[in-house]
DNA sequence: ACATCGCGCAACCATCTAGTTGCATTTTCA
DNA sequence: TGAAAATGCAACTAGATGGTTGCGCGATGT
């Protein structure tokens, strides 16, 4: 949890912002945690329950592959859909980031105000 | 081991889509990270070294606000902005959640294969 | 062999979004 | 008092987005 990892996160929005861009999504943020679940879904499948077309679901997973949170297998007839974790360990860096930012803005001000 | 308790978090996503989508543009992560330095910009101030307009800027920053990341108090002529935390450590919380189940996905399937 | 399942492609549509410009309003300060 | 600064409000535009429908095609199972 202690990794040092400096300046190297501090700019990076230009590649983050489409992964929470792709977060953003009811929809999608659904799939995600249902993707997060560890087995892997085909596009069908990912459709049943939801009352949205195949098309539209399929859509929404070609938005979270095209951002990397999700990988594609072609199995036969069906397209399987397995999580990747690696975009969003990213994004929680990047948030704990900010957080610490933050947090040692607090920190100053704490102190200024006590002297 | 499966807590029941998830459900708090789990279905929650209606609530943090839209912290993600405000989160889901550079700009406005941009100001996310200029406002979690602690101190409070104005209007004008934040659209300083953007190239964008001010009404630009101004609307991004209500985009923050509605999603709570943001608050804005009237100074005089100006509106001064101040980064808000609580949304993003929900976030953040989320974020955490979904690592998790991925992770226990992972040991169950290890701890299959190895049988 | 053939019906069916799962999928991709394409067109189309309504709405949202990011951005602009123009103008009015309030506050500051010389 | 009056100019300039900071903002708000409104209208408008181009393009992205979320969703649908229709059709065609390769894989599957009986």
């Amino acid at each position: 949890m202690s990794q040092k990892r400096p300046s190297t996160i501090a700019l990076k929005w230009r590649t983050h912002a489409p992964v929470f861009a792709a977060l953003g999504d009811e929809t999608r943020l659904a799939l995600v945690v249902k993707l997060a679940g560890g087995r892997p879904y085909s596009i069908s499948q990912l459709t049943q329950g939801s009352r949205l077309t195949r098309q539209a679901i399929s859509k929404h997973l070609r938005v979270l592959e095209t951002a990397g949170m999700v990988q594609s297998v072609r199995a036969g007839r069906e397209n399987l859909f397995r999580f990747s974790p690696r975009p969003m360990e990213g994004v929680k860096e990047y948030l704990d980031f900010v957080s610490q930012q933050w947090d040692r803005a607090l920190s100053r001000l704490k102190a200024f105000v006590e002297t």
